[in-house]
DNA sequence: AACCCGGGGTC
DNA sequence: GACCCAGGGTT
């Protein structure tokens, strides 16, 4: 079945507009500058669920701060956090510096272009491996992201649910069967940047597609039909009050999540989920767990942060204690100075406006 | 295959 | 506020 739709396509010609059009468009970004392998993994799993605009200064301050696969491997992770503060699924950073340390380890500090120990490495999934192989190492292999099923959709008009894993695979059978052997990089990376500047997800400008001949969606008149994708569920809300505990000293009291879940090994202000706690038995709710006593002041304000999967409402109350120190390691009395040594996710920096002086 | 992981943007 | 974007890991 997957043989009839690459049935009477023009891979030749197809490759041949793809190719010409993107080494004439393609946009100067930063991990273009040259194909450090390092470099090009650092961009492609910044670049994961993320928008090239958002990448580009973090990617500017990463390899600024680690300008070698060593550097990462040597540095410390909280520092790593730190850098990639903001931009969010921070286990990215964990798993990338977690392989780094494998590539010394195992691959002498050289980053493998054999797929199979590539793809082994945390944070490595067939995108990416597909990527950094393509793209860094020059070899046709398929790299298929949403902005390849997308252009596929409706080059090959497939009307299949793009949400669906089993999909995705058949896309990367389409893309192994049309991807150019003779320049593998400027395929791949021309087929996502047209996705990202021409056939993009609303209005796709096809007057200006260098590939509009070969796409049977044009044809038809059907590319805003495509790709059909089903929706993602709703985030279930969880209310928590968030606790700005504040010591003589002028000193607050911030915490080191869990190494594992939600926001792993990033910090923050304490969280009450008021929910199953109650608001009355805060205080003493607060002194079991963490073994300190506070006196709740007042109500500062509310907040919302919104996850993929959970919705965050958050009431911020400020409150006192005596204390200056903490029993369990995960807990630390920090002044406002000091709070920017730590990273923070974003729902914890909007925060940082009821942090004030005594 | 279903679910868990952030953050940003547009309208 | 509703909607859209988008890979990998774990179970």
């Amino acid at each position: 079945m997957t043989e009839q739709i690459l049935q009477s396509f023009d891979v030749q010609g197809f490759q041949t507009n793809l190719i010409d059009w993107y080494q004439a468009n393609k946009r100067d970004l930063p991990w273009r500058h040259d194909q450090d392998p390092y470099k090009v993994w650092v961009s492609e799993i910044m670049l994961q669920q993320t928008q090239v605009a958002t990448v580009i200064p973090y990617f500017q301050r990463f390899i600024a701060k680690y300008p070698t696969l060593h550097d990462l491997a040597y540095a410390d992770q909280q520092d790593v956090l730190k850098t990639w503060e903001g931009l969010g699924y921070y286990s990215r950073a964990r798993h990338l510096q977690n392989a780094v340390r494998e590539v010394v380890a195992s691959y002498d500090g050289e980053v493998p272009d054999d797929p199979k120990a590539l793809g082994s490495l945390k944070g490595i999934g067939p995108y990416t491996k597909g990527a950094i192989l393509s793209i860094a190492f020059n070899k046709p292999q398929p790299a298929v992201d949403g902005n390849v099923m997308r252009v596929l959709s409706r080059v090959l008009k497939i009307e299949d649910d793009i949400a669906q894993p089993k999909v995705k695979k058949q896309f990367e059978h389409y893309a192994d069967g049309i991807i150019s052997d003779k320049d593998p990089s400027s395929f791949n990376q021309g087929i996502m940047e047209l996705g990202a500047l021409v056939c993009t997800p609303k209005e796709p400008m096809c007057l200006f597609c260098p590939v509009q001949e070969y796409c049977r969606a044009f044809q038809e008149g059907m590319e805003q039909d495509l790709p059909v994708k089903s929706k993602a569920k709703k985030q279930k809300k969880v209310h928590y009050t968030v606790l700005l505990i504040c010591n003589d000293n002028d000193e607050y009291l911030i915490e080191k999540r869990p190494d594992d879940g939600l926001l792993a090994n990033m910090w923050q202000f304490p969280m009450v989920p008021v929910d199953e706690i109650g608001k009355d038995h805060m205080d003493n709710w607060f002194q079991l767990e963490y073994g300190i006593d506070i006196t709740l002041s007042a109500k500062q304000g509310d907040l919302k942060h919104v996850f993929s999967h959970i919705i965050w409402q958050l009431e911020i109350v400020t409150a006192t204690t005596s204390r200056d120190q903490a029993a369990d390691k995960r807990l630390r009395f920090v002044s406002r100075d000091m709070l920017d040594e730590y990273p923070f996710p974003v729902s914890h920096q909007k925060m940082m406006p009821y942090i004030t002086s005594r």
